[in-house]
DNA sequence: TAGATTGTTAATCGATTAACAATC
DNA sequence: TAGATTGTTAATCGATTAACAATC
C-alpha cells in the first residue's frame, strides 16, 4: 500500500473495535458514535476517530458510523474478509484445549474468521488421532501441509525447549505469522510476525499490582 | 511505596527479564550485562538499565549484574517472593486445559511462583469432580473460598455472556487481580486489575500483517 | 436551522534511545 | 592501569488528548 506505516498500537485496537461493532450489530444497532464505540472498547473517543482516520473517512459528521458498513471496512483492513487457515503445533494439554476451544468458538461465532484446520505433533503415538474432526499429522510434513492447505498462521503450543527449532521449521515452511504460547523469545526472520501469549507473564504482571493495593 | 508511579510498560518487561535470568541461572551463568540480558529479552540494553534503575542500583560498572542476586531482587519487586494463590472460574474446555497446563508447569518449574489451588464452575454436574488433584467447587461459594484459601488472582475462562456478572462477583469477593480469557471488556472497580488474554484478538492482529508481506 | 459528531491539527504527555561521566 | 559496563541525563521519537472548524 502507499500509506505511511500504520503503528502497531493502532492495529492492536482494530480487533477490539470489531468485537464491539459485532456486539452492537447483534443488538441491531445501526449507528454508533466514536463516543459509544470508545466507551465499549475502553478507548478515548478522539483516539477511535484518529485510528479509523488512518484508513479513510468512514463516518458522517453529526451522525456517527454505520455499524455494518464499518464492520466490513475493518474486516477488509484487517485482512479478515476471507477464510484464514490456521495450524497448531504441539498437541499437549494446552494445544488440545486450544484446538477444541478454537473450533467451538469458530462454529458458534461466524465472525471468528480464523479457522483451525490442521494439527501437528512429533509424537508418533498421536499421529492419526482425532481432535473433534481434525487429524493429528506428523510435524515433519508441515511444509507440504502448509502448501496443500494454504496455512497462513501457526499456533505453537510446544515445550519451551523445542520452541526455537519448531519456529525455524515453521518459518522455513513459508509461514509469516506465529502465535507463540511457549515461554521463550523466538528468533525468526524479520518478515515473520510473532505474537507472544505466555500466560505466566500476565500472571506475574498481575502479582505486581497486588502490592500497592 | 514512596516511589514515583512505575509505568506499566516497565512492569510488563520485568517478568521477561526474570525469565531470561532464570534461563541464565540454569546455564550456570553468574554474571550478565544489560547488553546480553537485553538481547535475550528482545529489549535495548539502555532500556534494560533504565527499567532496573527505577528500583535501585543492582549492577556494577564494568562488570554487569549478578544473575542470582538480580533474580531475587526482581522477585521481591514483582511481589513473587512468596506463594501466590490463584483460582480459576469456568471449567470448560479452555479452563480445564489451562488448569492442567498451569499445574504441570508449576510442578516442573519451581520458578513459576503462581499456584493454581481452586477451581469453580456453576454447573452442578461438575461440582466435586477432580482435575488432577483439584476439586471443582460451586461458583456461589467463591467468597468463602477466597478467604479460606487466600486466593489473590482469578483466571476467568467463562463464556463472554457471563463474564461481566462473574467479574462482579469476583470483585465483590475481594479479588484485586483477574486474568480474563473471555472476549469482552470487563467493567470493574478501579482497584481491580484486569489482564486480557483473548486469543482471537492476537490471531486477528496477525492476520493484518499477512497483507503487507 | 440547531445540535451533534466527525476528521484533523496542535499541544501534551510518555516512552525509548543516544551519549557519556562515573567507576568497577 | 585499561577496558568494560553501569546509572543517568538530555534528545528524540511516538502516541494520546484537547480543541475546533467543517458539515451532516
Amino acid at each position: 500500500m502507499h500509506w505511511k506505516k500504520i503503528p502497531d498500537a493502532v492495529i492492536r485496537r482494530l480487533p477490539i473495535y470489531l468485537r464491539v461493532l459485532e456486539e452492537a450489530s447483534r443488538e441491531n444497532q445501526k449507528l454508533i458514535s466514536s463516543q459509544a464505540l470508545g466507551e465499549r472498547a475502553g478507548v478515548a473517543p478522539a483516539l477511535v476517530r484518529k485510528d479509523l482516520a488512518w484508513f479513510g473517512e468512514f463516518g458522517k459528521q453529526g451522525v456517527g458510523y454505520q455499524v455494518n458498513y464499518l464492520i466490513n471496512e475493518l474486516c477488509s483492513i484487517m485482512n479478515l474478509d476471507r477464510k484464514v487457515c490456521v495450524g497448531l503445533v504441539g498437541v499437549g494439554s494446552l494445544g488440545y484445549a486450544l484446538a477444541r476451544y478454537h473450533r467451538a468458538r469458530a462454529l458458534r461465532e461466524p465472525s471468528f474468521r480464523t479457522h483451525l484446520v490442521a494439527l501437528f505433533d512429533n509424537d508418533p503415538v498421536k499421529w492419526g488421532q482425532m481432535v473433534d474432526d481434525l487429524e493429528i499429522w506428523p510435524f515433519d510434513i508441515i511444509k507440504d501441509k502448509v502448501k496443500e492447505m494454504n496455512l497462513e498462521v501457526i499456533i505453537m503450543t510446544v515445550p519451551a525447549e523445542h520452541a526455537q527449532s519448531v519456529a525455524d521449521r515453521v518459518a522455513e515452511a513459508g509461514i509469516k505469522a506465529v502465535l507463540n504460547f511457549a515461554p521463550t523469545k523466538l528468533n525468526v526472520p524479520s518478515d515473520v510476525q510473532v505474537a507472544d501469549a505466555d500466560v505466566s507473564l500476565e500472571l506475574q504482571r498481575l502479582a505486581y499490582y497486588l502490592k500497592s493495593n
